[in-house]
DNA sequence: TTCTATGCAAACGATTTGCAGGGAG
DNA sequence: CTCCCTGCAAATCGTTTGCATAGAA
């Protein structure tokens, strides 16, 4: 869990912009609202609804800032993003590793352990060498409410 | 292999229009087109890639007729398709389920045994009462070969 | 004939890019 | 001052949709 409450508050936001500065990047208003955004959500925010909310804080901030800020943080490693089934990809401040789950009906986004896949992971790479990344695509699948309230009267 | 099969060949694509007229869909010509490809191939062809294929069998079909035939396709469950982490959609007859892991440096796909997440989803079931859907999304990583021309520079 | 499937083109949502100016270092 | 970052708008990519019509049953 290690919800870190308010101790570290800024360090996350401290701490990614001096990743940034290390590889040769600049502080800038737009960067330091897109992290905001990232630190102050739980998670699980797609570029739009990060872009929106950055509107608030930097009105000026344009939309396709906010992608190119969020492909340089990933780059430098301080922020992940994860592919949905359908939609949009969701992105979040690294923290701790973990995976997520969508249900295909109510695209409902659940957190799971980390060490979910991690026998799978090991499996891919004694057997295939491959190199599993987690956290970079969802599970797919149904969750338990809707499960219940549908396939009832299957075709 | 593309001398279009007799026999036993043609079975697959013959059992997913007999589901097609069961469900009270038509046996049309570019139905028939997009199924000879997916059978053709070993699997895993974009929506585009399929269109390109079909144009070759029958000109007149357009992308979006395409589109619409593989979303009926997989409504009546003989198509399946899977999500890859960056671009499209990648679709496939259904034959054995299998899971997609995809190298996110060079793009390649790797068949897996389904089994592979069948203890996580075992406890995806178990612990959240959600049902996995274990082929609906890739699993992505670094293959063996892109792994080992990856520790270059690295920090 | 009846109703589904198709062709065509335009709409759409998500993301990217070229270019010129602005600001960080 | 120099070079990275940003705003803007247009371009791309993948996919969907409204309509009128061709075609399967």
């Amino acid at each position: 869990m290690t919800t870190d409450g308010q101790s570290t508050n800024e360090s996350a936001v401290q701490g990614a912009l001096s990743k940034l500065k290390a590889v040769g990047g600049r502080v800038t208003s737009a960067r330091i609202a897109v992290l905001s955004v990232l630190e102050a959500s739980s998670g699980h925010l797609s570029a739009d609804a990060i872009a929106t909310a950055v509107q608030v804080l930097q009105p000026a901030v344009h939309r396709a800032t906010v992608y190119r800020t969020l492909e340089s943080l990933v780059e430098v490693g301080v922020v992940s993003h994860t592919h949905l089934g359908h939609g949009a990809a969701v992105y979040h401040l690294i923290a701790e590793e973990h995976i997520h789950s969508q249900c295909q009906r109510c695209g409902r986004i659940v957190d799971l352990d980390a060490g979910l896949l991690a026998a799978a992971g090991r499996v891919l790479l004694s057997e295939h060498g491959f190199v599993l990344d987690p956290s970079h695509s969802a599970l797919l699948g149904t969750c338990a409410a809707c499960a219940a309230t549908a396939t009832v009267t299957a075709t």
